[in-house]
DNA sequence: GAACGGCGTTAAGAAGGCGTTAGGAATCCA
DNA sequence: TGGATTCCTAACGCCTTCTTAACGCCGTTC
């Protein structure tokens, strides 16, 4: 196997169907990477960069879907799912988080392989790989979830977090109350647009060199906020 | 349905399927053109240059594997294959001369229009510019909610901001007072023409170079203002 | 030439939105 | 089970924004 080879992750807790795939894909030409757990295929997608990422959704530890949108956070590595459920809404759900494509079980290795090489095809050529946010003296790593300014790290609950990366993923434009309390609270009723004023206090006394007069969170009354980048 | 709804070209032979699919895309909001033979898809792919191509592989006239290398020599266009043949080297045949993907009948629509949706998302990953409105040393970005006069940016509250997005969408042409109140202030009783006379001095200021001597804040004496374009 | 109506300008009060702080509840981890 | 972190909630004061009124300018009309 020369170390050009690409590199397949499989997130799967069957070990069963682990063979089966390691023999298929080592059998495509590809390095392979395995992962029986959501927590550990977060990880390895994180430490190793894998090319194609093929997830069973059924996963002991956490809901598939929660792990596609976690990737999506930082990475566009493209997703194949495979999943015995066959229900529609289950592929319609996991392909608008971000999955390339959805697999029922059982499939056969030839289809699968062609799948393979269909998503390395759309993958980005040209765009390398970086989670890497900058802005002024902010430095955001968004697939170890570490936020740096002016070389320190400081830390961010998991609220202020997702706050902050929603507006990265926005950044320049507007983000409505509205939105911004969809995104970070999910949804969740009695979602108050109180919480949106003490969370962004909170950002900018972390992140912002003069909270009183933030640079780049800032605030459109009657609006939203917005992450300002400077152009 | 807005001129700027993507548009799916369908080929496909049989009736019945047509009007199936004619339907479900309708109803998903995309614009819809339709082919009965390999000949004529081909056709109407150079014409209209479709955003989707959704692609039966049993065509009378021609092979549906020849039409996507004859498609494939000059376009990228996103192909999801829709077939009754559900034999993998059919499959894997097809992805390999260029599908996109590749949906065995039956099939629900809800997963066609995801699995539509995941082409879009495929096709175009280098990031789309803002529409921009110019006019003079204004440059307006609707979609970040910016405005710009000679480079540097200036806030507008949000009826500001309202009230000149509305004289944009009318640009060239009078907007009534009626109209405007309307469309700013959203049909509330006791909206006034003073509050245009107000909020149109506070444009001007921000705005104009001469706010004595507008250039393109226009008043239409006794029926309304016009955003005055050039040309 | 004086009265009138439409418009621009300015300013001030009112209303509502926003930032800030702190304390208690809930949750997580050891 | 205890401690620490994180989240929710309320209270308060400030600041932006909206509304409203008053006044001056200009052109028209009688």
């Amino acid at each position: 196997m020369t170390p050009e080879a690409l590199q397949v992750l499989l997130v799967e807790d069957e070990p069963q169907m682990r063979r089966f795939l390691r023999v298929a894909l080592e059998g495509g030409g590809y390095r392979y990477l395995e992962a029986a757990s959501g927590r550990e295929g977060l990880a390895l997608a994180v430490q190793h960069r894998p090319d194609v990422i093929l997830l069973d959704l059924g996963l002991p530890d956490m809901d598939g879907l929660d792990l596609m949108t976690r990737l999506r956070e930082w990475s566009r590595t493209p997703v194949i799912v495979i999943s015995a459920r066959g229900r529609e809404t289950d592929k319609i759900g996991a392909l608008d988080v971000g999955a390339d494509d959805y697999l029922t079980k059982p499939f056969g290795t030839g289809e699968l392989l062609a799948r393979i090489r269909v998503a390395l095809r759309h993958a980005d050529p040209g765009a390398v790989e970086d989670p890497l946010f900058t802005l002024g003296r902010w430095r955001v790593d968004l697939a170890r979830r570490q936020v740096l300014v002016a070389g320190q790290e400081v830390h961010l609950t998991p609220l202020e977090y997702r706050l902050f990366t929603t507006l990265i993923r926005h950044a320049g434009r507007v983000v409505t109350h509205r939105q911004l309390l969809k995104e970070v609270w999910g949804g969740v009723a009695g979602a108050q647009p109180l919480y949106l004023r003490v969370y962004m206090a909170q950002l900018r006394h972390k992140l912002e060199e003069d909270p009183s007069r933030p640079r780049y969170l800032q605030t459109e009354p009657g609006v939203g906020y917005r992450l300002r980048t400077e152009d």
